[in-house]
DNA sequence: ATCTAACCGAGACGGTACGTCGAGTCTTGAA
DNA sequence: TTCAAGACTCGACGTACCGTCTCGGTTAGAT
């Protein structure tokens, strides 16, 4: 978020001690107590900071944790990453799919990511960033394989490439979501199989 | 919900007028004010009713809620809905599909679902009675629709269900949730050719 | 104080016991960490009782430290105490300033009743209740001795007993609220011969 | 006030201007906002001056306020005043307190006289400066009229000056504190009979 | 004529307390 | 026993100021 206040503090005098305590803190707490009992006084004084300090620089709750994640990904960045690509489309898929259930069944990450989903709900002005700054990149390297697929002759060239990806990856976010059953390499392959295939009876 | 609370009162003696008071009263504020400023004091004052009345029988917010969805279903009750099933599975589903947009583009379904939906991601026995009850029963009827196409031979045998109503649902709740776009009827319409035909290139 | 709040509580269902302890911690808090420290924080804390329900009865802090001045007052109730009168005006006189002197030495009641005077000297309400409730008895006994000095002859009649009374005690308190020197026997008795006989020189 | 700050700032390098703003927006805010909601940063703001430059030459709130009336009082210095001496004393000081009563009925000096005996109430060390550099000299001037009182006979020689003086102007103060009622003409008048005639009936 | 140490405006910082809202519990009196 | 009403303790809200602490930028006075 970073959001400009009304007040537009002075960012060049900020404190980045406090700015990572503070999402550090965050990160921690709404894994330790759940989302529904965070409160700003207590990342506070987690952090060691004034509550003064968090709303001077975020509007809200939602906020600070959204920047808790960015904050994450950021470490990982330079890397440029891109998926796999081995030439075989349907292997690939399943192994990053694979990877991302992986990644939901990880406790570590699932309040946190839960919390942050909540505030998303509520908040379109969340939601947008979290749609640019953390969807957004991720979004777009699954966009990029599958491009790489239509050039190979995989996928069709009029494939809507966004409706693509939410196909594949939305029932496993779904089912995480809605806890409607288990995050399993099984799963994962039956989704990749029955998207690329279709639901179409064939002969 | 209606779940029991530890001092187990005394159902007999409820008081009818109360419960349709405060669940008129719930979904009534959650579109007006937001799930977030709902409050429980907000509920009562609102419905005429002691806060005592509330917690005596019903264990949070969210399952007043949950309750406030369910008395709006079965309203709508006796009649053993059906999909329309008019022998071409395509053209079946983008109507239902259609209607489904229409309906969460509705203003007034907006807040309330939203605000339920927030609930859900938080409380798993929520999540869990909203699966049974609420979900549940339409996820049959499109699951109905699609074992008629399977006898029809319009879809494969061995198709997972479950997996194909999340895949034909899903994009257009995923979209609905983060906001990522609006729901129209061509939307709807693509959704239902590229699932049914797969990704996959064909010659 | 006592003041009606503006959403106007229920006094009946009013906690006697949160009342006291209220009155109690803030008369010892007072003593304890001076007026400028005293906090509805600090006296609900210390009271074993929410903040609210302080809020909820008095409009302010220096209205709560009123009412505890009060409840001390209302401990000494029920004798209906009058001056000494052996017949010796002069004597008497200052018998009660001597006693006034002392007690305005005494630590025990030194902090709380500057803290009582600073409020009163910024809310005119505050003063109107003081001058009622607190000042307005003890000041009805002194002009009743002044008065039966008057029927004695002591007195001329048309002395303004008010103006009197300021006369005889003024000098003690403002000494008092401005530190202007050590409050002695030997100060009172000045002050009682000084008032009865005038500054004016006699032949 | 003007105490030395445990730094010992270089007084030289002092900025007159700063200092200047600072008394005057000390002044007109108390008048503005009363002195409850006198603040350092509303000072500071007001002045346009940096909060560090208060702190660094007073010690508190108080202070700033004590030197914003000695420099009132210093702008009517080098004058040397003297009060009233016609040979008649009754009538000297019925001018002298009908115009101190016409003083404490100005509005103007209402506000910010009754701020500064708030915190000359709380704080000795300011007690003791207020008697000194405010109260002393005026004291001194109404003194010294007594005294020439007792040279021309008309006060005894062995009278208590100070007394003396707090049994005329005291009664006016404090009424003005209290708010016990108005303060006019025709009051003054009575306190100045009253005192010098004393209480006692004369035959 | 520069250097340099102080003051200066500005304002971020860790804190304390404010006065308000709502949670969930408890008590009272009427039906 | 349930109900409306509402007082209670408790915890968090978001705000206002506290007094301390840099940060650059002036502004002397001593070199």
């Amino acid at each position: 978020m970073t959001t400009q206040s009304r007040k537009s503090p002075d960012a060049a005098r900020r404190s980045e001690a406090s700015r990572r305590a503070i999402l550090t803190a965050a990160f921690e707490l709404v894994g330790e107590v759940g989302y529904a009992k965070l409160s700003i006084e207590g990342i506070a004084a987690r952090a060691g900071v004034g509550k003064q300090t968090i709303y001077r620089w975020w509007p809200s709750k939602g906020a600070v944790l959204f920047d808790a994640f960015l904050a994450l990904t950021e470490g990982q960045d330079g890397r440029e990453a891109a998926l796999p690509d081995t030439g075989d489309l349907e292997a690939d898929l399943k192994t990053v799919l694979r990877a991302t259930a992986d990644e939901l069944n990880d406790p570590h990450y699932d309040e946190p990511m839960r919390a942050l989903n909540t505030e998303i709900l509520q908040d379109p002005a969340l939601a947008a960033a979290y749609a640019e700054k953390l969807d957004g990149p991720m979004k777009e390297l699954k966009k990029e394989r599958l491009r790489s697929a239509q050039r190979a002759g995989e996928l069709s060239d009029d494939l809507d490439l966004d409706l693509a990806v939410e196909m594949l990856w939305g029932p496993l976010r779904t089912r995480w979501l809605e806890r409607g059953g288990p995050l399993t390499h099984a799963y994962a392959d039956r989704i990749v199989e029955t998207a690329l295939n279709g639901l179409r009876h064939r002969a």
